[in-house]
DNA sequence: CTCCGGCCTCACGCCACGTGAGGTGCAAGT
DNA sequence: ACTTGCACCTCACGTGGCGTGAGGCCGGAG
């Protein structure tokens, strides 16, 4: 009865959405063989070959070349669990790891909003891909006292165009504009910095990046954690960071609520 | 004075966690030549340059070809809040995705800790890299009257090992304490529940997998939404997938507080 | 009986570099 | 003055993970 025992080679391209070619190269490194041969000499694949196949799939995408991940699954003493224990915890670091890249570009985003520029380490401070230690470490003491290193240390990145300079002007109407009403006395919680809190936001919705509440809060958050945007703030005047963050979040709760 | 201008390649590979040869190559193919050569023919990068470098290396990051880089990048008409916003939302695609295979990932877990046996499509789910409805659609009338697939669709794998049994085992033994539970009438959110759900949890942390307050609700939400998982426990009982859910979150709440 | 779709096996091509091999320029030590 | 050493240079071939035909076999439908 049951004359067709597995899955041609099509059809599991076609599950997995990987071509044909695929899983030939795979057969041939030997990789994932299927358990058997039809009559004709085609490929068959069994449940456990998809298994695999998945599992093989799913290290693939989180960047492990095919050698190790034939290492990995034919690892004698690694059972399921240990698998699946490992996918969730790679998962979650390659998360972590996105997250802090968006982190990173937020940053950057602000910071040419504000016209703060960036040593060139900071500039690849979202590629935390080598160990942050040693790299710093290292190089500074490799590249630190050496003349290109001191003199290109704060240099103008030159961004120098037209609109960028309305968008400053812009800007700077906002702090001024900010600035009069603090010195007004009107609290951070108030209606009126609330507004210009979200005015703030849909400036930058408008000229930069879709600013959900929830990311603008965080912004908010690094007006004082972050001493480059913190000083920015705090050389207009004194106690301006704190301001700016209260009225964020307070605007932030008024539009959850 | 300033006799050194722009960053030799190694300093550059240095802070950008590449190698030089990487350079080299972006020089050769015309993606990043730098701005100026020294006296003696060396690459010297200005900072404009490590700008677009860092802007390389983000697209090459979330897996775009170099030629596409380079056509992005010198895109006439795409200043520079258009690539931040494009970023933005393509780091936040990429979070989701990983969410969605995260999320996947445990449901794998779970159905490999109840013997519940996915079809082929179902254990590709993970990858929703194809057109889902066109895929679904099309695999199903392409392969949906073989007999190969006929047959096969829910076939037993044959994760047959030794303590594979003795999990399971544990695990039908808390299934029954759990019926036991609830026909002496205790309530969902009661001690006994919650110390059940506690297990539960703890069980899964012994044998699959860092699980959290957190995400141990997000099973629970699973359970009732999921058909599969939600049929396994009404299978036990009717109402038994609802009480198991009250139960957890009962649980996380009083770990939480 | 032919046609067609899916399968097969070579075998070469491509991209994004890795990895020497062999040579240059400069600065520091002997 | 001379070697040593380091960072840089330019070929140029190698590698991983497939893509992309070329040419042929096989079983079912028209």
């Amino acid at each position: 009865m049951n004359t067709s025992a597995g899955y041609p080679v099509g059809q599991v391209a076609a599950f997995a959405g990987v071509t044909v070619r695929t899983l030939h190269h795979y057969d041939e490194i030997g990789l994932l063989s299927p358990s058997a041969r039809s009559h004709a000499g085609h490929r068959r694949y069994s449940d456990a070959d998809l298994d695999r196949l998945q599992q093989i799939l799913f290290y693939r995408e989180l960047g492990f070349p095919l050698e190790q991940v034939a290492a990995l699954l034919d690892d004698p003493d690694a059972d399921p669990r240990e698998h699946l224990r490992r996918q969730h915890e790679l998962l979650t670091a390659r998360i972590g790891k996105l997250t802090e890249m968006a982190d990173a570009v937020q940053r950057a985003m602000e910071a040419r909003t504000m016209g703060i520029n960036l040593t060139p380490e900071e500039k690849f401070e979202v590629f935390g891909d080598y160990d942050p230690d040693r790299h710093a470490e290292e190089t500074r003491e490799r590249w630190g006292n050496t003349d290109a290193y001191e003199q290109s240390q704060r240099r103008a990145a030159s961004y120098t165009k037209e609109d960028w300079l309305r968008i400053k002007a812009e800007q700077e109407d906002w702090g001024a504009r900010l600035v009069a009403l603090r010195e007004s006395g009107a609290p951070a919680d108030g209606e009126a910095a609330m507004d210009l809190a979200e005015e703030h936001r849909r400036f930058i919705v408008d000229h930069y990046y879709d600013c959900t509440y929830e990311i603008h809060t965080g912004l908010a958050e690094m007006y004082l954690a972050d001493p480059r945007f913190n000083a920015f703030y705090e050389s207009i005047a004194p106690g301006t960071a704190r301001y700016v963050h209260d009225a964020i979040v307070a605007n932030a709760r008024r539009a959850g609520a």
